[in-house]
DNA sequence: AGCACGCCGACT
DNA sequence: GTCGGCGTGCTC
C-alpha cells in the first residue's frame, strides 16, 4: 500500500464564526499532513488561512464535494501541544467556532500567513578583523572610514540607523562586506541578558517565614499540576512571592507566565520586573503593535525570553520550557473576554497548567469565591500572607449615614470634615467614585424633563469642563442643551456627583490644596496618567479624586483618608456578584490608605448604613465575609455553587431578540434535562447603541449536564430562522449581567 | 460573519 | 434601461 495515501482528507478550522470545521482533499504530494499547521484554501469565495484540526481517512462527504488545500503555509505547525489542545479546550467550554480560538492564539502576522519567524531589519557589525582594524588606514575611501568609525561606536546598526548618520553609505559598506570588515545578520530579536550576567539586578529584600513557606510548598511541587490560592493583603508581599518563583524557575532555564490585569500593566510595574529578573522579559498586552505581538510571540515559543508578562490575551501565548503560571489580582474582571469567545484567562490558564503540567499561583488580596470555592474544597491549596509589617496597621472603615445627612457635590460634611484635618496634618487624602463625567442627569427645573439617550436607555452626563453631555454606554457626545425640549423651560440643572463635580467641589472648598483627578477622561491624553500618578505618589497631591483606576495597584504611601463615595446602587443591583465586588473593591481602596507608619480611615457614604453587607466589609474578616457569602450562595444555587450559561440576544427591534430567547427556552425545556432555565427577560440596560438587548440563564448543578444541554440547544439555534435576525451569544460563566 | 444570488425602487 | 437596497442561503 502506498505510503502517500493514507492521508487523504483533513479537518480544518476556518477563521469564522461557524462552530465547526471544515473538509478539504489533502494532495498526496503535500506529504504528511500535521494538526495545527496554517493551510490556505479556497472557503466559498474568498482565500482564507486555516489550521489543520485532524487528519482522516474517510470524509462523511462525498469526495467530489470537496475542495483541495491549495497550500501550506509553512514547514512546521504553529500551533503545537499542549497550547493546541488549550485552544480545543477553551474552543469547547465556551461553546465558541474553533477556527476563532486558533485566531486568538496566533499573532496577527500568523493569521495573514506570514512566515513563523518575524522578520528583523538586517544589521551591519565589525567583523574580527574590522574591530581590530586602524580606520586611518582607510584614508582614501572616506565613506568606508566613515562607517567604521560609527560602527566602532555602536556595536551594531541597522540600515535606518545608517541612513540618519551617513549618506550614500550602501556602495562603500558593500566594498567592507566584500573585504570582510563587516558582516550582516539578522538582527538579535532582543538584547536578552542571561540574569546571570545583568548588571543592574536589585537585590531581593529577604523573604518572610511566610512568604518562604508559600515559596517552598510551590517549588517543592515545581514539575507537576498544582493551583496555588496565594492570599495576602497589599502590602503583604505578593509580587515578592512572584518575583522569587520568577528567578528560581530561570535559574532552572524555565519560562514563567505572569498575567496582571488591564490596568496594572504600565511601564513602572514592567521595569520592577525587569530590575529584578533582567530583560529576558517581553510584554504582551493590546497595545503593542502586530510586529511587536508577532516579536514577542516568536521569542516565547522559541524560548528565547524567560518571562512573559501579559494581560488576559497572553493565556494563549505559547513557551518551549514552561516552569510556572502566575495570575495577579485573580479576581479582576478584566480577566473576562467581553466579546467574541467569552473566556476567562484565570480558567484557561489553570487548565494550561494542567497540561502543562506544573504549578499555578492565583494571588489576590480578595480571591474570588469561585477561587475560595476551590480552596476550601481542597482542590487548590490555600497560601495566606499576614500583613507584613506589624507598624502599617488595617485602616479602620467607618459608615456616613446619608439618609440622615445631606450630601453637597457628592461629599458629606464629616468627610469634607475628615479631609480637611488630614490636609492639616500634611497627609493626603483618596476620594473614589466610580462615575465619570461632572453630573450623571441633566433636569429640567420645572417639568423634570431629563435628558436621555437616544440610542440607549441611560441619561446622558454632563461634562461641565467642555460644555457637552455625553452616554457613557454609547458614546453619544452633543453640546449641552439650553433648554428643556419638553417644556422649553431655560433652568437645567445637573443631578448627582461625577469625578469632576467633587474635584470642583473640593477645589473650592480647599482652595490651597493640590486636587488631582484620576478617571478616563482626565488621562486620556499620553503621559497624563503617569504624570498624575507620580504627583500622587510624591505627595505633591494633597486629594486625589477617581474612579476604578486609582483603586489598583498602585502605592500611595502617605495617603490617611480614604472617601467611599457611591456605592448603593450596587447594593440593590440585579448582579448576585455585586456583594462580592463591593467587598473588593473596599479592601482595594482600604489597602491604598495607611501603609507606611500611619494608620488609615475609610469612610463610606450610604443611605443603607445598616445594609448586613457592610458589617462584613467593616470587620475586615475575609473568611468570614467567604463562609456568609458561599451559604448565601448555596441556598439561592448560584456559582460557584451551581453552574451557570446566559444567553444573550440583540436585535433592531423592541420585540425579537427576547422572542428569540423565548422559543430558545421552549426548546431548552424540550430537551428534558435538568437545567433550570430561567424566562427570557430584557437586559438590564435594555436598549444600548440603538439596540435592544435581552436575556435568560441556564442553571444546573452538573457542569456536564448544563454543556451537553447547551450543545443541544445552539445546534438548534444555529438553523433556526430568526436567528438573522438577531445577534445572540453563549456567555459561559457570566460575570456581567448588563 | 462574509459573500453571492436574487428580485424590486429611483436615478444617470 | 441599470445601480443598489437588503432578504436568504451557503460555506467542505
Amino acid at each position: 500500500m502506498a505510503e502517500l495515501s493514507h492521508f487523504p482528507f483533513v479537518k480544518v478550522a476556518i477563521p469564522s464564526p461557524l462552530r465547526r470545521c471544515f473538509d478539504y482533499r489533502w494532495p498526496a504530494a503535500f506529504g504528511k499532513p500535521i494538526p495545527g499547521t496554517r493551510v490556505q484554501l479556497f472557503f466559498g469565495s474568498r482565500r482564507v488561512v486555516g489550521i489543520i484540526e485532524s487528519v482522516m481517512q474517510t470524509s462523511d462527504l462525498p469526495a467530489t464535494k470537496l475542495k483541495c488545500v491549495e497550500r501550506v503555509l509553512g514547514e512546521q505547525a504553529v500551533l503545537v501541544e499542549p497550547t493546541l489542545s488549550l485552544a480545543r479546550w477553551t474552543a469547547a467550554y465556551y461553546h465558541h467556532s474553533l477556527g476563532e480560538v486558533f485566531a486568538m492564539a496566533l499573532p496577527l502576522a500568523l493569521r495573514k500567513g506570514k512566515r513563523a519567524m518575524p522578520e528583523t531589519p538586517l544589521i551591519y557589525r565589525l567583523s574580527i578583523t574590522g574591530q581590530i582594524l586602524d580606520a586611518n588606514t582607510l584614508q582614501r575611501a572616506p565613506v568606508q572610514r566613515r562607517i567604521v568609525t560609527a560602527l566602532q561606536q555602536t556595536p551594531f546598526m541597522t540600515a535606518n540607523a545608517l541612513n540618519a548618520e551617513l549618506q550614500n553609505w550602501r556602495a562603500g559598506m558593500k566594498r567592507l562586506i566584500e573585504q570582510s570588515l563587516v558582516e550582516v545578520a539578522e538582527q538579535t530579536l532582543l538584547p536578552t541578558q542571561p540574569l546571570a550576567h545583568s548588571k543592574a539586578l536589585q537585590p531581593a529584600p529577604l523573604p518572610t517565614t511566610k512568604q518562604q513557606h508559600a515559596l517552598d510548598e510551590i517549588s517543592a511541587n515545581q514539575n507537576k499540576f498544582g493551583c496555588y490560592v496565594l492570599h495576602g493583603v497589599t502590602g503583604s508581599g505578593k509580587t515578592e512571592v512572584y518575583l522569587r518563583l520568577a528567578s528560581e524557575a530561570i535559574e532552572r532555564g524555565k519560562q514563567v507566565l505572569i498575567l496582571v490585569p488591564e490596568i496594572a500593566l504600565t511601564p513602572q510595574l514592567l521595569s520592577r520586573f525587569q530590575s529584578r529578573l533582567g530583560n529576558s522579559l517581553v510584554s504582551i498586552h493590546s497595545g503593542l503593535t502586530d510586529k511587536e505581538t508577532h516579536i514577542a510571540w516568536w521569542l516565547a515559543k522559541t524560548g528565547q525570553v524567560s518571562v512573559i508578562l501579559g494581560t488576559r490575551s497572553a493565556v494563549f501565548t505559547p513557551m518551549l520550557n514552561p516552569g510556572y503560571i502566575m495570575i495577579d489580582e485573580e479576581h479582576d474582571s478584566s480577566y473576562k473576554q467581553q466579546d467574541g469567545c467569552r473566556y476567562h484567562a484565570r480558567d484557561v490558564a489553570v487548565k494550561r497548567a494542567s497540561l502543562e503540567n506544573i504549578p499555578i499561583v492565583l494571588g489576590s488580596a480578595t480571591p474570588s469565591l469561585e477561587t475560595m470555592h476551590n480552596a476550601l474544597s481542597g482542590r487548590y491549596k490555600l497560601l495566606t500572607l499576614p500583613q507584613r509589617a506589624a507598624k502599617s496597621r488595617l485602616p479602620d472603615i467607618g459608615l456616613i449615614d446619608l439618609s440622615k445627612l445631606k450630601a453637597h457635590d457628592g461629599l458629606s460634611q464629616p468627610l469634607v470634615a475628615a479631609i480637611g484635618e488630614t490636609l492639616l496634618r500634611g497627609e493626603q487624602s483618596l476620594i473614589f467614585l466610580n462615575r465619570r463625567g461632572f453630573a450623571p442627569m441633566v433636569i429640567c427645573f420645572q417639568c423634570h424633563w431629563r435628558l436621555r439617550c437616544t440610542h440607549c436607555d441611560a441619561n446622558m452626563v454632563l461634562h461641565q469642563d467642555r460644555n457637552r453631555v455625553r452616554c457613557h454606554h454609547c458614546g453619544a457626545d452633543k453640546p449641552k442643551p439650553n433648554q428643556c425640549t419638553d417644556c422649553g423651560n431655560k433652568e437645567l440643572f445637573p443631578a448627582g456627583a461625577g469625578t469632576q463635580r467633587v474635584e470642583q467641589a473640593l477645589k473650592d472648598r480647599f482652595r490651597e490644596a493640590n486636587v488631582v483627578r484620576i478617571d478616563r477622561d482626565s488621562t486620556s491624553r499620553k503621559g497624563e496618567l503617569e504624570k498624575r500618578l507620580a504627583q500622587a505618589a510624591d505627595g505633591s497631591a494633597d486629594i486625589l479624586v477617581g474612579t476604578q483606576m486609582l483603586s489598583k495597584g498602585h502605592h500611595f504611601p502617605n495617603v490617611t483618608t480614604v472617601g467611599v463615595v457611591n456605592v448603593d446602587q450596587s447594593l440593590f443591583s440585579v448582579d448576585f456578584r455585586s456583594a462580592e465586588q463591593l467587598y473588593q473593591l473596599v479592601t482595594q481602596v482600604a489597602g491604598r490608605a495607611g501603609r507606611a507608619q500611619k494608620k488609615g480611615t475609610v469612610y463610606i457614604q450610604t443611605a443603607y448604613p445598616e445594609n448586613e453587607c457592610f458589617r462584613l466589609i467593616r470587620t475586615q474578616n475575609f473568611d468570614q465575609f467567604v463562609q456568609t457569602t458561599l451559604s448565601e450562595r448555596r441556598q439561592a444555587a448560584y456559582p460557584p455553587l451551581s453552574y451557570m450559561v446566559l444567553l444573550r440576544a440583540s436585535s433592531k427591534d423592541p420585540d425579537t431578540a427576547v422572542q428569540f430567547l423565548r422559543k430558545a427556552r421552549a426548546t431548552a425545556l424540550n430537551f428534558k434535562s435538568n437545567v433550570k432555565i430561567t424566562d427570557a427577560v430584557d437586559s438590564p440596560l435594555a436598549k444600548k447603541s440603538g439596540r435592544y438587548r435581552a436575556q435568560l440563564s441556564l442553571i444546573s448543578n452538573s457542569r456536564k449536564t448544563l454543556h451537553t444541554t447547551l450543545d443541544q440547544l445552539i445546534d438548534e439555534l444555529e438553523n433556526d430562522k430568526t436567528s438573522r435576525k438577531v445577534r445572540w451569544s453563549v456567555d459561559v460563566d457570566p460575570i456581567d449581567f448588563y
